[in-house]
DNA sequence: AATCGTAGCAACCGCGTCAAT
DNA sequence: GATTGACGCGGTTGCTACGAT
């Protein structure tokens, strides 16, 4: 199905451009009153000739209690680590500051963040320097291995957010939830007063999770440091020692999958429409355990 | 003073997803 | 199961302000 975004309906020319002060007046006025259930019909309501999509993006950009003032640095540092672990998902970076809006971030990024991660010589796309950006270039063709199961994407995902949390003990004293691959999502909780930290694999709905406590996903948070926000070589394999050290191996993959799927079956009992696609990724993630030699390398065919 | 280039921001557009019919 | 409509998201565009020439 093909159509405009913002289409005239009943004959009602839609306005587009920025909106004016009496536009401004009018829907929020009526949003505050009677809430943002259907926003096809604020317009109507309002008398405003705007679409509703129109409407909900005014809203959303402009409620009362969002931020207007220059992001802070330690917000900017935070979207840098954000953006690094999951990438230009903007609604889920904004819901980790509070009153900014996914736009915010959004064009805080493209027109600041881009630029000063450049001048550091840092690829603003891949968090690496360009330097080694340049280097790996050479050696393309001889080690590329994409993740390609669901697990070896959940380990990066994994890897990610761990460098994530070591490298900011101030944002992630809380519980935060972050949407990885799929409908998933994992919620992460830390507290300062020791080093544990425990995931969940959660759904949105899901009120009633219980938790489960893995002391040796991170040991220690170190001193802050560009470095950490420049991505591990998501295709390089590792070396024997990195193979060690590694925070998300595949044997600690396996295990974290046990203990979200232990997990996941406490939600089960809280949950009744958990969805097909994550009963799904259970069968494929039960078949791993049963059979760890399918997360070897994939066959070249 | 006029022109041009750029940065920052607001809004639009297209697409994917989901729910209702 | 197919169609339709609504919503949400991310990419992109357009407008405005401001500084440099």
């Amino acid at each position: 199905m093909v159509r405009s975004a913002c289409y005239e309906k009943d004959s009602v020319k839609i306005k587009s451009g920025v909106w004016i002060a009496e536009e401004d007046t009018k829907t929020p006025t009526f949003v505050l009153e009677h809430g943002s259930s259907n926003w096809t019909s604020i317009p109507k309501k309002t008398g405003v000739k705007r679409c509703g999509k129109s409407c909900r993006l005014r809203w959303n950009n402009y409620m009362p209690d969002l931020k207007h003032d220059n992001f802070t640095s330690q917000e900017e540092d935070l979207i840098i680590k954000l953006h690094a672990a999951i990438g230009s998902r903007w609604s889920i970076i904004a819901q980790q500051l509070p009153g900014r809006t996914d736009n915010d971030v959004k064009n805080n990024w493209n027109t600041k963040l881009k630029k000063k991660l450049s001048q550091m010589g840092i690829d603003p796309v891949t968090h690496k320097p360009f330097s080694k950006l340049i280097a790996d270039y050479g050696n393309i063709g001889t080690s590329f291995h994409k993740p390609t199961t669901q697990i070896e994407v959940a380990n990066k995902d994994f890897r990610n957010y761990a460098i994530l949390l070591k490298s900011d003990p101030y944002q992630f004293n809380q519980q935060q939830t972050l949407q990885t691959t799929g409908n998933s999502s994992f919620m992460v909780t830390k507290s300062h007063s020791d080093d544990d930290f425990s995931i969940v694999k959660g759904d949105s709905n899901c009120t009633n999770i219980k938790n489960e406590t893995n002391p040796t996903l991170v040991d220690a948070f170190p001193p802050f440091s560009w470095n950490d926000f420049l991505l591990e070589d998501a295709f390089a394999p590792p070396t024997n020692n990195q193979e060690q050290q590694i925070l998300f191996s595949k044997e600690n993959v396996m295990s974290q999958n046990g203990k979200m799927k232990e997990a996941m079956s406490h939600q089960v009992s809280s949950c009744s429409d958990i969805s097909f696609v994550e009963a799904i990724l259970d069968q494929e993630n039960e078949m791993f355990l049963s059979f760890p030699h399918l997360l070897e390398e994939p066959s070249n065919y």
